[in-house]
DNA sequence: CCCCTTTGCTTGACAGTGTCAAGCTGATAA
DNA sequence: TTATCAGCTTGACACTGTCAAGCAAAGGGG
């Protein structure tokens, strides 16, 4: 599997003063520029301009390396869901719709990291640090779930495998180009969400 | 990546009558064995009992493997989607939650297999065949789409997108562990379909 | 001041990978 | 009988993750 070469105009001429941020700021580019796992631990060594073994001092494992960089972007995801359920008002359906447009455009913005986010199976080993952040981010949706009537008789477990559904389907469908859409994601997304009002509403 | 060895109990001893065959049998186990892409063309070819070069005989790229698998599967995806439609009666909501329940069980039966075939900007270059199999699935789906009323104002192609969200959704959520559920899952799956009947009945 | 340990990184090696370039083998055609 | 040729094998190349060893500099104790 030869490299293509792309991407390596910004190498770094001098080792960097905090490499382990500076692996995983590389592995971060290498991730969003490359939209697969052809991420290599040796590309983000030349990215961060240290040598190919360097990785193993700050992460034993390339697993390791990929985790800590979606346990960050966890993080990242649950703040803004935490900012736009606070700026949705009262309602709790409406908090629930400003969670999963939250969730929406930043899976949107950041297809191959979030691919990779919910895919866990595909790193091996369970993370701690990265199950962690992602349980946070899970428990945020799942908050906002139980806030809400539920007339259907839905339980909350399923309620939340329903709304989750929703956001994440829709994720996956638009950016992998899947479903072909006639205007804005965002505006198909808001109308999806809002087509559940009556399933989440007294 | 040093090789575990697992998976070569059944190798071949000596060469099979149909290579082509059954260097796709090989793919096709080792990528539901594996749940990810370290599934190799040498893996496969020593799977198939022939040289670590013969896949390039049939494949002109490990991609084209891939893809060949990936558009079978499409295939017998169709085919389960159009058996369960055609025995769900004559209620179109009734026809599109019988091809959504199908589409359910396929994604939960052979999970490796579906989160590759709802990729394909992992496999860099789009093939034929695959998109081709993957046109006519989506079309099983569209039509179900468009045979029903959709009172809400959705266009077909955002109440595709609605559909599809949904199935495709809870595949990727329960497939990869990520939401607890405390029943049987295509019982809540069940469910979830049947909310859907007010978007989509007159 | 010198030595000694530890930290942080580098160099080198190994087995694995995809892909390309040859070479071999057996069947079919002339 | 000989020529051709498809179908597969062997060998090589650059790349990968990981391990082992080594080097350079900083810091501390005598």
């Amino acid at each position: 599997m030869p490299n293509n070469g792309s991407l390596t105009a910004n190498l770094r001429k001098s080792r960097p003063s905090d490499v382990r941020a500076a692996l995983l700021d590389a592995a971060t580019q290498l991730i969003e520029a490359q939209t697969d796992d052809k991420v290599s631990l040796r590309a983000c060594a030349r990215l961060a301009g240290v040598s190919h073994a360097a990785p193993a001092h700050y992460f034993p494992t390339r697993a390791a390396l990929i985790s800590a960089v979606l346990a960050h972007a966890f993080d990242k995801l649950t703040e803004a869901m935490i900012a736009a359920r606070d700026a949705a008002g009262d309602d709790p359906f409406d908090r629930l719709k400003g969670t999963g447009r939250a969730y929406v455009a930043f899976g949107l913005a950041h297809p191959a990291l979030y691919t990779m986010m919910f895919r866990p199976t595909y790193l091996q080993v369970p993370d701690g640090e990265m199950a962690e952040a992602g349980g946070r981010c899970g428990a945020v949706l799942g908050e906002a779930v139980a806030a809400t009537p539920r007339p259907g008789g839905l339980t909350v477990a399923a309620g939340m495998a329903m709304a989750w559904t929703t956001v994440h389907g829709f994720v996956g469908l638009v950016s992998n180009g899947l479903v072909l859409l006639d205007e804005d994601p965002m505006t198909t997304a808001e109308r999806i969400l809002e087509q559940q009002r009556t399933a989440f509403s007294g």
